[in-house]
DNA sequence: CCTGAAAAGTTGACAACATGAACCTTTTAT
DNA sequence: ATAAAAGGTTCATGTTGTCAACTTTTCAGG
């Protein structure tokens, strides 16, 4: 194991970034099944329960939840349509702009998203392997993480 | 800072392992916008390079990369088609079990994933916040979550 | 005031992904 | 030899996603 000195041009990654990386990327994608899975047992796609989530702390333009989804208006619409058809969104008129559009969470839509959260602090798997402190110093590092890169705050 | 005991049959989930959550919520959000970018850039689709990254160890067979992905193997079909049309991937049959489509990445598909693999490496920004230390701890981390659960092995 | 540019949403066309049922081929078991 | 089972594919259907064109509302100049 000689350290191999920083190349150059070509910043080298070294081993432990690139086993991150991937231990991150198994990490992402087992999250991401169980989250589709505990969404589906409620009736809901991923997409959907991402937008119900984030009006969690209250109602949202069409545009902003677009933008924190990071991807076209157009595609919330569609979105928006199917959880409104079900009774879990409304969708009203901004006062001082009546350009936009305001889509809020129902008493239904609230639940159905707060379920789902609670059922995914209990069955993460991968969490139960650490304890409190470990827990702890994940934390940290996240925070660290999504602070230092595009946080949007909270 | 009281340890509160566990109560009764609620697991309670206590406030770290509830923004642990949440923060890696955060972090697959973030990771998966990347991956997708990354993919995009080489005119690949997410689900398409997640096949390609598959057979960077050898031939799989269409069942298996199914399994792998959990989904259903009349979904994998139309992907390798897709990759096959573009000469990213070969089928060929099995010769113990000719039911078996073996799916190899030609020269120019590991090409492909071997260069998005690298390039987010680089790209990844979430982790340049840490230093090699908490690098370290943070695999360490990771393994001990991947190990405990369904780890596929490295 | 009035006209035109810009912004917010929507619509329509289209491609990819995902599921489930029905089907074909090959293997395996009885 | 025949039936059951396993691996893939096909078809129908629905959701997600993009892009371009369009409507409505707001805002800036003349």
């Amino acid at each position: 194991m000689d350290t191999q000195p920083a190349q150059d041009a070509t910043p080298q990654p070294d081993e432990i970034t690139r086993e991150v990386v991937d231990l991150m990327a198994n990490l992402v994608a087992l999250f991401h099944r169980e989250y589709e899975e505990a969404a589906a047992a409620r009736s809901l796609t991923g997409a959907q329960a991402k937008v119900l989530a984030l009006l969690r702390r209250g109602p949202m333009p069409m545009r902003q939840i677009a933008q924190t989804l990071s991807c076209e208006p157009s595609n919330i619409t569609g979105i928006v349509d199917r959880l409104e058809s079900r009774g879990f969104v409304t969708r009203e008129a901004d006062r001082q702009d009546r350009r936009v559009k305001l889509v809020a969470a129902t008493d239904t839509g609230s639940a159905a998203s707060a379920e789902l959260r609670e059922s995914l602090n209990f069955a993460r798997e991968p969490l139960a392997a650490l304890g409190p402190d470990e827990r702890t110093v994940l934390r940290d590092l996240l925070r660290r993480m999504l602070t230092g890169a595009a946080g949007p705050g909270a």
